[in-house]
DNA sequence: ATAACTGTACTAAGCAAGTAATACAAAAAA
DNA sequence: TTTTTTGTATTACTTGCTTAGTACAGTTAT
């Protein structure tokens, strides 16, 4: 058992960063389609948080679908790929929105952002 | 006197929605450098918020530099535009640097992001 | 001088959300 | 058949934010 030593941020639920966390598991690869996830409570076992937490956590990933449950046996990654792809996709088009809207409140004009994109690098 | 009708996000407390807010209309111009802000009073009626939860954003502008005091007179916004200005520029720097982090959570690598970002209209 | 307005401090209460502990039900494993 | 493992439900505790009420001190306006 590998236990995670995460370090959550005390400004939003533990259930909702391990969403974001498990979530990015799942896009990365490193949750593969189809597999079976760890029991709820050895999952909370590795994040190191009560197992009521975790299930929370994935209770919301389910109602999200990406993962599935079948009762006694355990919880599954979905099987479907182009599901997987388009959430990723649609999350990062979110945030992007979010960066530019953000700008905007603070004042910056769309030429301005513009600028700005050109002249950062990564 | 103007009533803001303000939606409040429920997954932050208010008190630090408020800094942000004011710190925007700073930002923005809309509250000009040494200019008198309305009193702790008549803040909290504008944005329908507690006497008290209005005093303890403006005590968070206040150590962070933004505005100061005059006891028994009011508050003033900074007069140092300099520092506005900077501050500015960081939030916009931190917002760009946090939104590519996010994408490299999510398994973009770099040349990904550069590709996303060249192919963005905004 | 008096009244009104400024910021500030303090206490207490209540509420909501997150977390934790425990127990239950059903299937699989031994 | 018994034990273990699975998800799930229920209940209680804790914490932090908001609200509310009250009071004080100093300046400004009347």
């Amino acid at each position: 058992m590998i236990i995670i030593s995460y370090v959550f941020d005390n400004d939003k639920p533990i259930y909702l960063q391990l969403e974001e966390i498990i979530k990015k598991e799942i896009f990365k690869g490193e949750l593969l389609p189809s597999s079976k996830i760890p029991s709820v409570r050895d999952f909370a076992l590795k994040y190191q948080v009560n197992p009521n937490t975790m299930q929370k956590a994935l209770q919301g990933l389910e109602e999200e679908g990406f993962i599935y449950t079948v009762r006694t046996s355990g919880k599954y990654v979905t099987d479907n790929k182009e599901f997987i792809l388009k959430e990723k996709r649609l999350v990062a088009k979110n945030l992007y929105q979010d960066f530019i809207n953000n700008l905007r409140s603070l004042g910056y004009s769309d030429t301005d952002i513009k600028k700005i994109l050109k002249e950062s690098e990564i």
